[in-house]
DNA sequence: CCAGTAAGTTACCACGGGTAAGCTACCTCC
DNA sequence: GGAGGTAGCTTACCCGTGGTAACTTACTGG
C-alpha cells in the first residue's frame, strides 16, 4: 500500500505561511481574477475551507500578502534615505532603492498591478504611505512651504516613481541608475528653485 | 389590459449607445467587478444576450466604454497645446487641460480606475498615448536630448498627473490650477537645466 | 486510555458570465 | 395585402467559482 492520507496536520503559523506563499504565487501566475482559491488550495496540499477558515475570504487572502510588500517597502526606503547626509542624496538613494526593491521582488509587484478593487486599495495606502515619507523628506529642503505645497509635490515624485517602475519593467534597456536620474533631472533643479521662492 | 410587451425593436447603432450609456452608469456606481451584466442589461430594458451579441464579453463592454473616453482625452488635450506659443505654455495648457477633462468627466474616470485587468490594459494604452504626446513636445524644449532621456521625463511627467488627479479627487480643496503649478514647480525649472546639460 | 478540540474534509449552495435554440416584430417584394 | 426572410430579442440553460454547513479525524493533556 502506499501512504493512504498522510494527512500530516500542520500548526496554524506554519499553515499561514505556506498559504501565503501559495496565494502569491498562483496571484502573481494567473492573475489575481484568473485564479481560483481551489488552485492555491491545491498547491498547498489541502482543500478550500482551509484557507477560508485562515483568510475568510479571497481578498483577504489577497490583503494578507501585500501587507507583507508593503511593510519591506516601507523599510527598505527608510533605510536608504537614513544612510545619506545631505536632502538631495536622501531622494536620491530612497528612489534607487524603490527600485532596486521592485527588481528583486517582482512577483509581489505584479500582484498590486494585477487588478482587483482590494489590490487597489492596498495600493492606495503604499502610496499614502510613501507620499507621506517624501512630503517628510521635503519639508527639510523647503522647510517654509505650505503643508500643501509639500504634498504636491510628493504626488508629482510618487506618480513619477511608479510609472517609471512600470516603464523599466516593459523596457528593461533603462536601468534603475537611469531611472532614478530621469527622475532628479526634473524634480531636483525645480525643487531647489521653489525652496528660494516659497520662503 | 396593460401595454403587453410593447417590445419596441432597436436600430443596432442606437441600442449600441443606449448600452454603452447603461453601462457607464452601472459600471461606475458599483464598480466594474460588483457589477453585473443582468443589471446593465435590466438598465436599458432589454435581457443579457443582446449584450453579448454587440459587445461580446463583459470586457468588451467595458472596453468599448473606454475607448471613447480614450478619443476625448487626446484630442482636448492636443487642442490645448495648439492654442499656445511657447513650449512652457503648451505644457502648461494640456496639463490643465487634462485636470479640467477629468472633473468635467468623473465617471469615466472612476470606470477606468475601477479595477479589471481590461481596464488596467486600456489605461496603458492611454498612458503610452499622452507619453508620446508628451515626448514630442519636450523634443521641442530640450533638441539635444536622447529619445529615451525624453521618453523617461515624459513618464515622470505622466506618472505625476496622475498621481495629482488622483489626489484631487479625494481632496476636493486642490484646484485645477494648483495641482498644474505644483507639476510646472518641479518639472519646469528642471527641464531648463537639463535641455541645457544634455546639448 | 480517553475525552476535547483544533485541523480538515465532503458535499453543497448561489450567483454571475456566457451560450444554444427558438420566437417575433418589422421590412420587402411580389 | 400576404409570404417569407431576417435582424433583434427572449427563454432556458450550463458551468466555474466564491463561500459555507456539517461532519470526521489527528493530535493533546490529563
Amino acid at each position: 500500500m502506499e501512504t493512504r492520507t498522510p494527512r500530516r496536520r500542520v500548526g496554524r503559523a506554519e499553515r499561514e505561511q505556506q498559504i501565503l506563499d501559495a496565494a502569491l504565487a498562483v496571484f502573481g501566475e494567473r492573475g489575481y481574477q484568473a485564479a481560483s482559491m481551489d488552485q492555491v488550495a491545491e498547491r498547498v496540499g489541502v482543500t478550500k475551507p482551509v484557507l477560508y477558515t485562515h483568510f475568510g475570504s479571497k481578498d483577504g487572502l489577497l490583503l494578507a500578502c501585500i501587507t507583507r510588500a508593503r511593510a519591506e517597502l516601507l523599510a527598505v526606503t527608510s533605510e536608504a534615505a537614513a544612510s545619506a547626509g545631505a536632502p538631495e542624496e536622501m531622494l536620491r538613494r530612497s528612489t534607487r532603492a524603490f527600485f532596486d526593491y521592485l527588481e528583486r521582488n517582482a512577483p509581489a509587484w505584479t500582484l498590486l498591478y494585477s487588478e482587483s478593487s482590494v489590490a487597489g486599495e492596498a495600493l492606495e495606502g503604499i502610496r499614502a504611505q510613501q507620499t507621506d515619507f517624501i512630503a517628510a523628506l521635503l519639508a527639510g529642503q523647503a522647510p517654509h512651504a505650505k503643508p500643501q505645497q509639500l504634498q504636491g509635490w510628493a504626488q508629482v515624485i510618487v506618480g513619477a516613481c511608479e510609472r517609471l517602475a512600470h516603464w523599466r519593467s516593459r523596457d528593461r534597456t533603462v536601468s534603475a541608475e537611469q531611472a532614478t536620474e530621469y527622475l532628479m533631472d526634473l524634480v531636483w533643479a525645480g525643487l531647489a528653485c521653489a525652496a528660494q521662492s516659497s520662503g
